[in-house]
DNA sequence: CTGTTAGCGCTTTCAT
DNA sequence: ATGAAAGCGCTAACAG
């Protein structure tokens, strides 16, 4: 910038007003600067001008892994509202590790990012988070999962245990009494537990037992949904619906019960949760639970670039069952 | 850092000093300063840091889509690089847009990311990214492209062109003539460019008439090879084998196929690319290419990482074919 | 309209 | 071992 001013022979401030305000600026020297700025291919320093007003234009955004279309799509959300405010973002991968996530945190503080959005926070970090948000020390905005109420941390999300119960009842109603579950890691995420909870809330409902050995908790791959309907599938009295909690695992699943042999949904009823877009393109195609991911990502975007101090916002978003054909009526023995 | 230096009564240098690089200070004053630092919740800022040495810890990465496993697999391989060196991973989608993508790399350059990695650099911004590669003004590295030969610029890919030809003459081999294909938009991408140029180097090896109305020309998701596919089943001489240069548009033509009531290999072949971990889940799990997707991210952050003006570097990387059930001998009429 | 000056949070000489 | 002071690239306040 020194360069650019010595060469329009203008003062460094000059140069700063012609570039970043012009209208203070006469029209002459603006095309002086402009100019010289060109000639030297100056480039603007957005880091000095953060550091300077003290503030950071740089979003922080964790997510379990970057390789899923469903995060994909939140990020999406967030990049298009964030770009249009001038803010960057800072995206990492926790791999659903603890230790990755609170590795990740720390490097995003360190840079003093305006906010931090968090999908799928461990319990591991939640106390650090809480402080932080208190403080006021940036902004807070949990996604995916369920409001709940903590000063500073704002929420966008679905009601996960609603909408298990509601998929539950789904199966129930098809005629369904043994369903098996398979889902995340629920004793690290809220997000995943309260889809338990929903899976539990549904079968209580309808006086059905609930039965631990056909719950499945797997990492949300494509690989674990098939190993863990592989195991459901040997089982002596095996579920005649399985829901997984997730539509990767709901992929893999079905991919087990082909290669076994058993028809979907005539054999097994198979439901995902997420409306991943492969799920529909699977054969047959899945019944699943709509969440809007893009839309998450935008709210969240939205609340991460108000300025420090705005009151949490938190949205829970509806979601509806999107019945396809990988669920249908139990067989009845004839 | 001022207040910690006021609390712990000593110089803010001191404190740089103490938290920094331990080994100058005695291990009293450490105390000191880490115990005053704690109260007062103070943070490290990066970002100060880098303006002062005049350098940058960020890397900024460009991709198509954050929605596709596949590029979500090279960003891991680069954030696992980037983040072992201390380097942060500003992220964004072009949605295959030269103008977003114009917008996405000047804000990126704003920030003085000490690296640029650009996948599926289209066209329009070609000179532009040469230029800045040529003056040293930051490590440019493009990515999943065969490696060109452009000062300063360095690239980690396949061999598009090669690959896309083994996968032809695969189909050419099972004794398909007629050979559809569904490809991204080439007139702006290099990647599907050579692929396109592969498939045409196989056919006219094989001696077979290039057909122009058997190529489409989409947008790489499971939508555009559906349709895509449906207008080639609908021609009146229609293709017994289709290519699809992305996995994505190869499960989309996958599911066009069977709402035809086309068996698949049976009465038609379709082969794709990238080797998603989705495809090994259809029915039937599809032919394909393999490529190392995170390797690339590897090597791509490894890159980028390193010091300014260090030479260019470029990998092209073997990418074999993985023959699975979706293709087949051409069925003989009867 | 434009220049001068001070200073953001940090590190690095150079003294002490 | 520690402190004082200068300075990275930028902007805001104050003069002129």
């Amino acid at each position: 910038m020194r360069e650019v001013a010595r060469r329009a022979n203008v003062s460094v401030a000059t140069v700063s007003r012609a570039l970043r305000s012009p209208g203070q600026v006469s029209s002459a020297t603006i095309q002086k600067v402009r100019s010289a700025a060109e000639d030297l291919g100056y480039v603007y320093n957005v880091t000095a001008s953060d550091i300077l007003k003290g503030r950071s234009t740089v979003v922080g955004l964790v997510v379990p892994t970057s390789s899923s279309t469903l995060f994909g799509e939140t990020i999406h959300g967030v990049q298009d509202v964030t770009a249009e405010t001038g803010f960057s973002v800072i995206q990492g991968a926790t791999r659903y590790d603890a230790v990755t996530e609170e590795a990740l945190i720390d490097s995003l503080l360190e840079r003093h990012v305006h906010a931090l959005i968090l999908t799928g926070m461990t319990y591991a970090n939640e106390d650090r988070i809480r402080r932080l948000a208190r403080d006021g020390w940036t902004r807070v905005v949990v996604v995916w999962e369920k409001p709940g109420s903590d000063p500073g941390i704002s929420y966008v999300g679905i009601d996960n245990r609603s909408a298990a119960e509601r998929m539950t009842e789904h199966l129930i109603a098809l005629g369904h009494r043994r369903i098996g579950l398979i889902v995340g890691p629920y004793s690290r995420q809220a997000r995943v537990r309260h889809r338990l909870e929903g899976y539990r809330d549904a079968l209580e409902k309808a006086g059905i037992a609930f039965d631990p050995d056909i719950v499945m908790e797997r990492r949300p791959d494509l690989l674990e949904g098939r190993e863990a309907m592989d195991s459901l599938m040997g089982m002596e009295v095996r579920p005649t619906a399985v829901f997984a909690a997730s539509d990767l695992l709901a992929i893999g699943a079905l991919k087990a019960a082909r290669l076994r042999g058993l028809s979907v949904p005539g054999d097994v009823s198979i439901a995902g949760f997420d409306d991943m877009n492969f799920g529909a393109y699977q054969d047959p195609p899945i019944t699943t639970v709509r969440v809007e991911a893009y839309r998450i990502g935008q709210l969240a975007g939205q609340i991460a670039v108000e300025p420090i101090g705005t009151p949490e916002r938190s949205y829970c978003l509806d979601c509806d069952l999107v019945i396809r054909s990988s669920t249908g009526p139990i067989k009845t023995t004839p």
